[in-house]
DNA sequence: CCTTCCGTTTACGTTAACGTAATTGTTTGA
DNA sequence: TCAAACAATTACGTTAACGTAAACGGAAGG
């Protein structure tokens, strides 16, 4: 049943972020939840829409990229001449995203290496490491 | 011959960026070029720095994230609380890159699908497109 | 000698993405 | 009925990462 709906405080724990932030993207237009007398009433949809702005944000996009690159999948106009021009737009982020792959491996592997080092500094002694993901 | 040095504007046009960003960069400390009277003259080992503060940079960190990676491969201090506390940092920053390489996957993931349906809708045409990887 | 091209410092301006109140409803359980 | 919990609006504050402009100095070439 995808008809559900979310208040703003239950997608914002959802998502770990604050419901101003939420209010944020609505002022930013990157949202357009409906409303029941005064209060934000959230669809299916809109979780989504968030849910992709933060994966975004993680990569490092603004809010304005990763609407863009949302905006790229909806109403598919027709027009050859805008097709082409997607067809490009769609490269190009690409091309970023294996850019950014690139760059992510190469800092996986230099960490790998300084963690070789400690554990060998450690004389390989099997300490277990309490999880901690600091902040 | 790693011996080169450089000036501010080799470096910034090498790497596309103003001078004023590096001076910048110097500004908060994540570089200290010498100095040949006023002017700043950068080592390869600051070039190498610059270049992994915009490395951190396309994948979203911050200049402070970055200068905290590049500095988890330098002083290998030996004490054992450190290097404990060491790897775990490192491992809270593997998690968060694999993460990122998931999201990044899942994008591509998504624009090739609107590309399968971009060429699609142009009749599988075989238009070539000029490569225009626009501003 | 004068201009043109680097380069330097100083300092105020700007944009993005929220944070942080302050104030004012509204609903709900004790 | 009344306080507690949740929501909304308005508005000023903040941080990061530079941009931009002003004002100046050395050096090189015509």
């Amino acid at each position: 049943m995808p008809n559900q709906t979310y208040t703003i405080s239950e997608l914002a724990s959802e998502f770990g972020v604050t419901t101003r932030a939420i209010r944020f993207y609505e002022e930013k237009g990157l949202v357009q939840p409906l409303r029941e007398g005064q209060r934000r009433v959230y669809t299916t949809a809109d979780r989504v829409r968030i849910k992709l702005i933060l994966r975004g944000k993680r990569i490092g996009m603004t809010l304005q990229e990763s609407v863009e690159v949302i905006d790229l999948y909806d109403p598919l106009r027709n027009n050859t001449e805008q097709l082409l021009s997607l067809i490009n737009t769609i490269s190009g982020r690409q091309a970023r995203l294996l850019q950014q792959k690139d760059d992510i491996d190469d800092m996986l592997t230099g960490l790998s290496e300084v963690l070789g080092l400690c554990e060998k500094a450690l004389g390989k002694r099997q300490k277990k490491i309490s999880a901690t993901p600091k902040k």
